[in-house]
RNA sequence: GUGGCUGUAGCUCAAUGGCAGAGCACUUGACUGUGGAUCAAGGGGUUGUGGGUUCGACCCCCAUCAGCCACCCCA
């Protein structure tokens, strides 16, 4: 135990346990997708590091991606998020694809973060666009399939709050107090930091921008303005259209939503815990992704969740399944020596029925036998000693009420098939 | 990258300078063909690592490693 090997920072150990909620967790995203006709697809693991230092920037490639380097020299990264991947696969096929297009993943992502609460390095993320058209029902298409999500894991609008905002709306009202150009993004940044500082320092960090106090005041003004929205005849859209597909509860504008991200061009829009204000998942809309790449432009929408905060969440809220183990229905216990091969033969029968059935590995004894099955959480549990065996019998115990019945092999199946229902 | 907290049995944690403990878990038995409950016995430790102070260190000091949490960042 002393010279364990530990494992990777920041790395996850799916333990059974773990992995079915894992594996529930998958479920739920892939069935919300599929409704909205949305496709599975996959990129890459690994990619040249070009394609991040592309968009990215070097400074992040540098410090938050894993690199390595393959045996000809060229780097290479652990791919840090999907849609760069998405973009290229999209301009490989940009001619043959069909349009508007509606694809979503899920799979692991690398960072080189220091880990906390809601941060590993090693983490998964659902992540699920449309690419192909420019209309604001779009937009409110994937708002609706968060909504779709956050109701099928069981979650509440007292809890959850999806957060809307329009970044063409943000940029004329800022116009209209005399904030343009280099000093649009310290304006943005002065946004996302509005609840996060408290008000005085807060002020203080806008002077420090360079803000003059009336644009400060007026910064404020707008951020309080609830029916700012009103102004912006798309966000006006996206609200009707969010009520037709009956996916307006959760919903609400809010001009401090920005996102960090440069390419979102129009809606933003982002879920996070009432209580707690970590982010759940955040997405928008985006003009010209596939132009970066060398393709010709194509907007979008899309957004990004990630496995670890929401599990947390659901987590906090109960919401997450019971681990009731795994279906395994029953357990073949081996009596003694000479009753191995009738053993193995009993469970190949049963399993060949359709049951799920587990066979004791070795002789032992029948109390350890029946704990282990009480362990691993089976149903019902085989026994075949001398005494049954003469008969041409099987004792079946239902460990659920503690009775238990001897029964003919070929009645077995049937017997069994009766207990399961 | 910055700061705070914590490292003691498989797990959760006691022991505040004087013999390293408890609960749970595990093994065995009470029960020679039967799980959950109860009772009894047993196994299990270089107190993260390295140094220092002291007659004496889990405890105090220094370093280091690891984990957690917050900040930064968040594609």
């Amino acid at each position: 135990m002393k010279n364990l090997i530990p494992p990777v920072k920041g790395a996850r150990d799916f333990y059974p346990e773990e992995k079915a909620i894992h594996g529930w967790l998958y479920q739920k995203l892939k069935n919300v997708s599929a409704s909205f006709g949305y496709q599975e697809y996959d990129g890459p693991f690994l990619e040249r590091i070009d394609l991040y230092a592309a968009k990215s920037g070097e400074e992040l490639v540098k410090e938050q991606a894993f690199v390595l380097q393959d045996r000809g020299g060229d780097l290479l990264a652990l791919r840090p998020e999907l849609t760069p991947s998405l973009v290229r696969m999209v301009a490989q096929r940009q001619n043959q694809l069909v349009y508007p297009l509606r694809w979503w993943s899920f799979g692991p992502f690398w960072r080189y973060e220091r880990p906390q609460k809601g941060r590993t390095r090693e983490f998964f993320q659902w992540n699920i666009d449309m690419i192909g058209v420019d209309s604001t029902e779009a937009d409110a298409e994937l708002i609706a399939v968060c909504v779709a999500f956050l109701r099928s894991v069981g979650l509440s609008s007292d809890q959850v709050v999806l957060r809307v905002n329009d970044r063409r709306l943000m940029d004329s009202e800022l116009n209209t107090i005399g904030i343009s150009g280099e000093q649009k993004k310290a304006a943005f940044k002065l946004i996302d930091r509005s609840d996060k500082l408290p008000q005085k320092e807060w002020e203080t960090f806008a002077s420090e921008l360079g803000f003059t106090t009336q644009q400060i005041s007026g910064i404020q003004a707008i951020l309080n303005d609830t029916t700012l929205w009103k102004k912006s005849p798309s966000l006006v859209r996206v609200f009707d259209s969010l009520k037709a597909l009956r996916a307006d509860d959760f919903v609400r504008f809010d001009a401090h939503i920005i996102r960090g991200l440069d390419y979102y061009t129009g809606t933003v829009f982002e879920a996070s815990d009432l209580d707690g204000g970590r982010a759940i998942l955040g997405g928008g809309h985006y003009d010209n992704l596939v132009e970066d790449v060398g393709g010709d432009p194509l907007p979008g929408v899309g957004f990004a969740m990630g496995d670890v905060m929401i599990t947390i969440v659901l987590e906090k809220y109960g919401l997450l399944p019971e681990p009731k183990s795994f279906t395994r229905a029953g357990l073949m216990t081996v009596f003694d020596e000479n009753a191995l091969q009738d053993a193995l033969r009993l469970s190949a029968i049963v399993r060949d029925a359709g049951i799920e059935m587990v066979c004791y590995p070795a002789v032992a004894k029948l109390q350890k036998q029946f704990k282990y099955a009480d362990r691993i959480g089976v149903r019902f549990v085989l026994v075949q000693g001398p005494d049954e065996k003469a008969e041409g019998k099987v004792s079946v115990k239902d460990l659920a009420n503690a009775t238990q019945q001897t029964v003919a092999e070929a009645e077995l199946i049937g017997f069994l098939q009766q207990l399961l229902k």
